[in-house]
DNA sequence: AATAGGCTTGTTTTT
DNA sequence: CAAGCCTATT
C-alpha cells in the first residue's frame, strides 16, 4: 500500500504533520469522541495517529479494539498504526502483531465467539457458511418444510437469505421489513417466518454459524450482565472506523461494550455512506453524538489533502445536489490546472480501448500503472476492458465481483475438508458426498441420516452400506476420510491428500480441468499461511484472498499493475488517476435500485465515493450505447443510453469534455437525445 | 435414483 | 447468461 500523506516526518514532535482538527482528534482524552472525516482528510492517519498517541500515554496495545468495517480498512489500519507506533516506542520498522485485536466486526466477533463459545453454548469447533452456504441451507429447510412446491413461486433462496440477514441486522422484525425492502414478498410471511425458524435450528443442530450469527451471537452476548461485564473489562479503549456503514446490530455491540462511552471512538462519513443495502444506517453516526451524557465531543476533518482543487470541486458539487444535508463541506489549496474530463466513447468495446491507450500514455509520461485505478459500479463491467487488457498485456488486478472462493472447484475442496473438521455440517457434507460418482441427493440424505445420530459420525461412515451406485469410489472414500480424521500427516499435508483424492473428480467433472486444477494448488500455496486446518478454514470464510488465477491479468506481486475495482471496494483507497467506467443511467445509478428516493441517494454518495478517489487526474466515460446482458424485450442486444442523472447540465462547466477517438467526429447530438428519452420511456412503462 | 436437456426467471454492492 | 426447476431418459 503506497504511503498516504501527510508523509510522516521523524521529528521531535510525532504529531508535527498533523493540522489543528487533527491533532484534536488524536489527542482528545476518554469522552466519546466522534470524527467527521470527509474523503481524503487524513482519516487513517488521524485514527493511526490516536492509537499510537494512546500507547505512547501508556494504553496497553492488547486492550485496545480496533473495528473496521472492510477486511482492507482492517489490514491498512493495523499497518499504519503498527509503523507509528514502532516509532514511537523507539523500535526501528514495524510491530507486527501489535495490536491484537485488530479487525472486521466479524472476525473479532468470531475470536471472542470462540473463546466463549462453551459459556453460550456452542462447541468451540464450529465452522462458518458463507453466504451461498448458508442460501444452500436455506433451500434445504425450504424443502423439509414442503415449501418447494407453491402454487406461486415461492422466493429464492438468496432471497429468503437476504430478508432473514436484513432482520437481523437491521434488529427489525419480519412484519417491518417485508412490507418496506421486500414488498413482493409481503404474501409469504407466514412461511418465511417458518423457514427462518428452521434455518436457526439447523444451524444449531450442525454446529454452524453464518456471518450474521458473528454479529448477532455477540450482541446476545453483550446482553447478558456477567458476560457484558467480563467483556467490557477487556478492553479499555474502542476504536470504529468507517462508522457511517455499521448497522443497528452493529450499534448495539459497540454500545454494549462500553455503555458510558468511555473510551470510545467512532470516525466515519455520512457523505459515504454506500452500504445501506447491508442494513447499515447513516443514524448511527448522526446519533452517536446524544447517546451520551455530556454528548460525545464531535472533531470535523474539512480540510482534504488528496485531490487537486478542480477535482474536488466536482466531487463537492455531485455531492450538492443530494437533498440531504452533509455536516460538512470539504476544500483543498491543492492546485491543479486540470478539470476532471467526462469522456465520451461510441460504445463499451471503445471506452476500454480508450482506457487501455490511456492508461498506457500516462505510464509513458511516468506515471506507473499502480498509481491509477479503473473503478466501477457492479463486478461485471470490467469484462470488456479485462479482455482489451489481456490482449495487449497489461497486467491488472481486480477487487470486488467474483472471488476465488466462490468457484465450485474450490468449493467441493473447501468442504471435503470442513466435513471432517465439523461432520455435523450438512451443507458441508451435502456437497462432498454428491462429488461422487453414483451419489445425487438421495443417497447423500441417507448417508447424512446415517451419520447423524453417531457421537463419532466419520467413525459411523465404515458401517453405513455402499449406496447402490457408487462403487470403489466409496471405499476411497471412507478411506479418505477416516484418514483426514485421524490427522496423521497434519497440516498443510491434509490439503495435499485432499486434493490428490479430489482431482480425479475434478477430471470427469469438468472440461477445463487444468485451469481449475492451477486454482487447487494455489489454494494449497495459501494454505501454507495458516497454523492448522480450523484456522485456515476459519479464516478463509472471513478473508478471502481476493483472486483467481484462471485469469491471464494476474500480475506476479511486484510487479507493476493497474487496479480494476468495484467502488464499494475502492473505498478508503486513493490513486493519482481515476477512471470512471459507465457513467450511465442505469450502470450509476443502477437501474435495479426500484427507484426509491433513498436508493438513488446511495447510488449519488457510491458516485462521490467513487470521484474523491483520484489524487490528480479522473475522467469519466460515458459510452453511447451498452450491452445488456440480458435478452431485454426487443431484439437488440444494446441499449442507447443517456449520461448518469447525477451529472445534470448545470455540472457540465465543471468538466472538460472530449469525444475518442478524436477524429470520428461526433454524432449528431440532437438526433441521440430523442431516441435516448424514447428507450428510457419504453422501459419505464414496466417499472 | 441419477443424470441430461429444455425452459423460465432474475440479475449489484460485502462480511 | 447462469442458476434453478421440470421432464424425459438411462
Amino acid at each position: 500500500m503506497p504511503p498516504r500523506l501527510p508523509p510522516p516526518l521523524l521529528s521531535e514532535d510525532p504529531l508535527a504533520g498533523l493540522n489543528a482538527e487533527q491533532r484534536r482528534a488524536v489527542e482528545h482524552g476518554s469522552s466519546p469522541l466522534l470524527v467527521i472525516a470527509g474523503a481524503g482528510s487524513g482519516k487513517t492517519a488521524t485514527l493511526a495517529h490516536r492509537v499510537a498517541h494512546l500507547v505512547r500515554q501508556g494504553a496497553d496495545p492488547m486492550r485496545i479494539l480496533l473495528l473496521t468495517f472492510s477486511r482492507r480498512a482492517a489490514a491498512e489500519m493495523t499497518c499504519r498504526v503498527e509503523g507509528l507506533a514502532a516509532t514511537a516506542l523507539g523500535a526501528r520498522g514495524s510491530l507486527p502483531g501489535l495490536l491484537p485485536w485488530a479487525g472486521t466486526f466479524h472476525a473479532v466477533g468470531a475470536r471472542l465467539l470462540r473463546e466463549h463459545a462453551l459459556q453460550i453454548g456452542l462447541d468451540p469447533a464450529f465452522t462458518l457458511h458463507d453466504r451461498e452456504d448458508s442460501a444452500d441451507l436455506m433451500n434445504l429447510v425450504r424443502h423439509e418444510l414442503g415449501l418447494s412446491r407453491t402454487e406461486k413461486r415461492f422466493p429464492t433462496k438468496a432471497t429468503c437469505l437476504a430478508i432473514y440477514s436484513r432482520c437481523v441486522n437491521a434488529e427489525a422484525p419480519l412484519d417491518v421489513v417485508l412490507p418496506t425492502h421486500f414488498p413482493w414478498c409481503a404474501e409469504w410471511a407466514g412461511p418465511l417466518k417458518e423457514i427462518f425458524g428452521g434455518y436457526v435450528e439447523a444451524k444449531q443442530r450442525e454446529n454452524t454459524l453464518d456471518y450474521d450469527d458473528l454479529l448477532l451471537y455477540w450482541a446476545q452476548m453483550m446482553a447478558e450482565p456477567h458476560l457484558a461485564a467480563a467483556l467490557s473489562r477487556r478492553f479499555d479503549h474502542v476504536l470504529v472506523d468507517e462508522y457511517q456503514d455499521t448497522n443497528r446490530l452493529q450499534a448495539s455491540i459497540l454500545l454494549g461494550l462500553k455503555p458510558d462511552g468511555r473510551g470510545v471512538t467512532v470516525v466515519g462519513d455520512d457523505a459515504q455512506s454506500i452500504y445501506a443495502f447491508r442494513a447499515a444506517t447513516v443514524r448511527n453516526i448522526l446519533d452517536f453524538p446524544t447517546l451520551f451524557d455530556p454528548p460525545a465531543t464531535i472533531v470535523a476533518l474539512e480540510r482534504n489533502y488528496r485531490s487537486t482543487q478542480p477535482v474536488l470541486a466536482a466531487a463537492n458539487a455531485v455531492i450538492a445536489l443530494s437533498p440531504e444535508r452533509h455536516a460538512k463541506t470539504l476544500w483543498t489549496d491543492r492546485p491543479g490546472e486540470a478539470k476532471p474530463m467526462l469522456m465520451g466513447v461510441r460504445d463499451e468495446a471503445d471506452q476500454a480501448r480508450y482506457i487501455a491507450e490511456t492508461l498506457l500514455a500516462n505510464r509513458e509520461a511516468g506515471m506507473r500503472l499502480k498509481q491509477q485505478a479503473v473503478l466501477f459500479r457492479t463486478g461485471s463491467h470490467s469484462g470488456p476492458l479485462e479482455i482489451e487488457l489481456t490482449r495487449r498485456n497489461i497486467p491488472f488486478k481486480k477487487f470486488g465481483g467474483l472471488k476465488f472462493l466462490e468457484a465450485s472447484h474450490v468449493k467441493d475442496l473447501l468442504a471435503l475438508l470442513r466435513f471432517v473438521e465439523n461432520p455435523r455440517d450438512r451443507i458441508a457434507g451435502f456437497r462432498v458426498l454428491q462429488l461422487l460418482p453414483g451419489i445425487g441427493p438421495a443417497s447423500a440424505q441417507r448417508v447424512l441420516e446415517g451419520m447423524a445420530p453417531s457421537a463419532d459420525p466419520i467413525g459411523a461412515l465404515s458401517d453405513i452400506p455402499t449406496p447402490p451406485r457408487a462403487g470403489g469410489a466409496w471405499q476411497d472414500f471412507v478411506a479418505l476420510v477416516t484418514a483426514l480424521r485421524r490427522n496423521p500427516t497434519g497440516w498443510p499435508q491434509d490439503l495435499e491428500l485432499a486434493r490428490h483424492w479430489y482431482e480425479p473428480h475434478l477430471e470427469r467433472m469438468h472440461e477445463d480441468a487444468s485451469m481449475r486444477r492451477a486454482d487447487l494448488v494455489q489454494l494449497g500455496q495459501v494454505a501454507q499461511g495458516y497454523p492448522s486446518r480450523g484456522r485456515f478454514l476459519a479464516e478463509l470464510t472471513l478473508d478471502p484472498p481476493d483472486a483467481t488465477s484462471d485469469q491471464s491479468g494476474v500480475p506476479l506481486l511486484d510487479e507493476d499493475y493497474v487496479t480494476l475495482s468495484t467502488i464499494h471496494s475502492a473505498k478508503g483507497q486513493e490513486w493519482r488517476s481515476v477512471f470512471l467506467l459507465n457513467l450511465v443511467d442505469g450502470c450509476i445509478p443502477s437501474d435495479l435500485g426500484t427507484g426509491e428516493a433513498e436508493a438513488i441517494e446511495e447510488e449519488r454518495r457510491l458516485l462521490y465515493v467513487a470521484m474523491t478517489r483520484a489524487k490528480e487526474e479522473l475522467q469519466l466515460v460515458v459510452p453511447q450505447r451498452f450491452f445488456t446482458a440480458g435478452q431485454n424485450a426487443l431484439g437488440d442486444r444494446h441499449v442507447y443510453a443517456s449520461r448518469s442523472r447525477f451529472l445534470p447540465p448545470a455540472l457540465l462547466p465543471l468538466f472538460e469534455r472530449g469525444w475518442w477517438p478524436a477524429a470520428s467526429e461526433e454524432p449528431r447530438p440532437a438526433a441521440e437525445a430523442l431516441r435516448l428519452d424514447l428507450t428510457a420511456k419504453m422501459r419505464a412503462m414496466w417499472r
